[in-house]
DNA sequence: TGATTTTTTGAATGTTTTTGAAAGAAAAGG
DNA sequence: CCTTTTCTTTCAAAAACATTCAAAAAATCA
């Protein structure tokens, strides 16, 4: 990892996040305190940000107020936040699987260039990653035509024969009592199998998911760590989950 | 590999990739540590990028890539022409294998609703076929980030579990003598896969393949039937072969 | 064609930069 | 207060660097 490629991602990571801390950053990027440090403080000398103990924050927001078209897109921007948080978790040399849909696919653009191996079962995915060029691997299956993942044994099969440092998954529901549910049966299948192939599952949600069921459970709640936006504007139910993370 | 080639390759590894990594470029180029630093620095003085520590960096993104659109609208007619009789030529109720590549894709649209299952190693043949409502496999695999072709063991032994009525197939050269040929290695034993699985295999040519040689042979000419526009316009070598049929 | 020049290439050299670890100082939190 | 974490400084190893030189390849000229 180029010392160029490290400090372009910690100034990525200040875009989103107001504060990153050191430690995280070592792991995110598989380099040493030492080094994180000397970029920390090259990129503080440069006025890119300010060190504060334990990491940096960013110096100044460009934007302040959300105007009413943003919060038209406030949707959006919550995703992208999620899938900033998501991609920092990555270590560097993992090998992680992601999940089809869209909103594990804004995680792909913060990718590139990080050394991670990609499996997926998002023909969608499948094309952006190779596009970032990511080392990238599709699951064979038939391919559902509404959501373009492939789904169905041959899929199960070859999940079985893999393993994965983190997987990030979307969901459509997420109810204290039903657990984790999406709409599509076969979907839900590929889905469980994918969270037990992985040290850690990681779903990827925002607040408009809580509250919600749908058809098909493929996980309880404990079974996975979520990450969101504005979990503090939840129902008080969800902070008595420790692996429901605020972004 | 001329000078020319390497720098132009690199160029476009930073049109794809902010940074690239010295070390990288040399096993991509096959050539030695000081010819890529002389190509970073002709390059450097040239504008065209900033040399950094361990390789180089862009300097403002480049917008156009008009070389894949370009290649696509090139011999678009022709394309059309051969993809029209390919797709004659499938029965209702058939099973077949579809190339990844550009001229298999423009079967896509003329098989829809035409009750046929189509297995392909093209991403973005997947994500076509999705949208046209057939029903559709990939077969896993590594993902070629120059194609988007899934390639490697998985992709072989996936192909090996099937067979096929037919497979349709792209190449990139067609000779009397070193048969048919594709620049990359592990898409050319897909390919002979693929035709060792199917009842019948054939191949989509434009004129422009006949006589082009490229790096890896994936099948003889008479094991397959080539369909091409335009035979009579070619050496009358190529008229002895039964099995190249004009469209 | 053959000889000569020019260009390109890869290896060898020594120098500079980057990196990770260690040790002690400073800060944070009980 | 003490303990833990974080910070700075220092140092040696590793990686990357520029430079030089001779061999190989290509181009030029006779």
């Amino acid at each position: 990892m180029l010392t160029e490629e490290r400090q372009r991602f910690i100034l990525e990571q200040l875009e989103q996040t107001p504060v990153v801390k050191l430690k995280d950053l070592m792991t995110a990027l598989g380099a040493s305190e030492s080094t994180i440090r000397r970029d920390l403080g090259e990129l503080e000398d440069a006025g890119k940000l300010r060190r504060i103990h334990g990491g940096a924050e960013r110096l100044a927001k460009t934007q302040s107020e959300p105007s009413v078209q943003e919060k038209a897109t406030q949707h959006l921007m919550a995703k992208a936040q999620i899938a900033k948080a998501a991609a920092a978790m990555v270590p560097a040399h993992a090998c992680i699987f992601l999940d089809a849909g869209t909103t594990t696919a804004q995680m792909i653009p913060l990718l590139t260039g990080r050394d991670v191996t990609v499996v997926t079962t998002g023909v969608d995915n499948a094309s952006a990653l190779a596009d970032a060029n990511i080392e990238a691997y599709i699951l064979g299956g038939k391919i559902k035509s509404a959501t373009k993942a492939t789904v169905g044994a041959e899929t199960v099969s070859g999940l079985q024969k893999r393993h994965f440092d983190y997987a990030f998954l979307g969901t459509n529901g997420i109810h204290p009592k039903f657990g984790l549910t999406t709409p599509d049966a076969e979907e839900a299948v590929v889905k469980t199998t994918a969270i037990n192939q992985s040290h850690t599952a990681v779903v990827l949600a925002d607040a408009s998911k809580f509250g919600e069921v749908s058809n098909a459970l493929f996980a309880k709640i404990n079974q996975v760590v979520i990450i969101t936006p504005e979990l503090s504007q939840l129902s008080p139910i969800y902070a008595d989950y420790p692996n429901i993370q605020e972004v």
